[in-house]
DNA sequence: GCATCTATACCGTCTGGTCGGTTTTTATCT
DNA sequence: AGATAAAAACCGACCAGACGGTATAGATGC
């Protein structure tokens, strides 16, 4: 029931006010702290601030709530790719290592955004359908253009990897080391397979 | 097979029925098929065919199944991570080539185990800080005897991307691309760092 | 006799969702 | 511009069912 009209809308339309995103910031809130099993409507009520009635007005059910969030994590994702390869047509930068450093960069800068993940796991595997589709496209399009296809896919696992590990909460490493494995992956990425 | 009550039970005395692993595999097929959230005693109870008052006997709560649930996965990644290092001694292998492809190994043959990480994490994340602490001492004792610690690394989290994006239902790659993959793994492993 | 279950009834709380009503914005007409 | 009507946005009390957990009485087997 829930089309996918509003969510594009909200960010071309006017300046009106953008109540489902502060709603899914909270929920994306509430998972990030306590976990996805917490996140209940009556949670997103007391940590939005508006009243069930509203909530469940922008978002008719918790489906469709996490319908939601998944639409926003996808948007998020799609956005940043693109612009990391506008960036690197514009310098001349190595595209593949530009989409791999956008997709690294991702962790740090949406990390809430990515709980839609947890969320949405948790309250029914298939609503994963549109970022399993996603995913696939970004590899595709990262494989097809790396001179190593296998170390790209390695590549993509390992920042699945921090991604995933980040988001169910085992942190797994510490920024420095994060920092020198982001550079040897971009680096890995950009070469010709040996021999 | 040794007792998995022992982690969770002070009183590990007699040699357990399998009446608890029978539970436990009911509440990984609900968490694998259902999704996390649906995750409910009534849904064990249902699954495992024992009646209420026998599951809530062998865990006396949801929260003491999880744990249980958690326990199994540790002990069952504990064994198979030994193994591999005593067979890599016998063998003369790599002993870092060993662990990798052990890690590797355990997402096919443990899948339903490890739904343990989505149960704890949606029920309560410190319900993981075993699990982190157990892949914590996997890292370092890979890290400490690569040639190479930061593709050492690298492996360890494309590893990490491959189970835990299994888990959650990314499926990410073809049994065929995963064969290529940890292959070049480990051999990328097993080599000192470039230049 | 103790441990391990079965079977069932029950309880207090939480949860998703409904519903009638109120406020705020927007469109329309003068 | 001001009045006004309609639509959109929001509120909060309420409900039916699910949930985790307790309690009880009895069966089975070592």
């Amino acid at each position: 029931m829930t089309d996918a009209r509003s969510f594009i809308d909200v960010s071309a339309d006017t300046a009106r006010p953008a109540t489902r995103d502060v709603i899914l910031d909270a929920a994306e809130r509430v998972v990030s702290r306590d976990g996805s099993g917490r996140l209940t409507i009556d949670a997103v009520v007391r940590e939005s601030g508006f009243s069930k009635g509203g909530v469940l007005y922008n978002f008719p059910s918790k489906q469709a709530l996490i319908e939601g969030m998944v639409s926003r994590l996808i948007l998020q994702a799609r956005t940043d790719c693109e612009a990391a390869l506008d960036g690197a047509q514009l310098s001349g930068e190595n595209p593949v290592a530009a989409l791999i450093r956008a997709i690294l960069a991702f962790k740090h800068a949406n990390r809430d955004v990515a709980m839609a993940l947890l969320a949405a796991a948790a309250e029914s595997p298939e609503l994963l359908d549109p970022v399993r589709e996603m995913m696939a496209r970004i590899r595709e399009d990262v494989i097809s253009r790396a001179p190593d296809p296998i170390m790209a896919r390695i590549a993509l696992l390992a920042a699945d990897g921090l991604h995933l590990g980040d988001i169910l909460g085992l942190d797994m490493i510490t920024p420095d080391e994060q920092a020198a494995v982001e550079a040897r992956l971009v680096q890995l990425v950009s070469e010709p397979a040996p021999r």
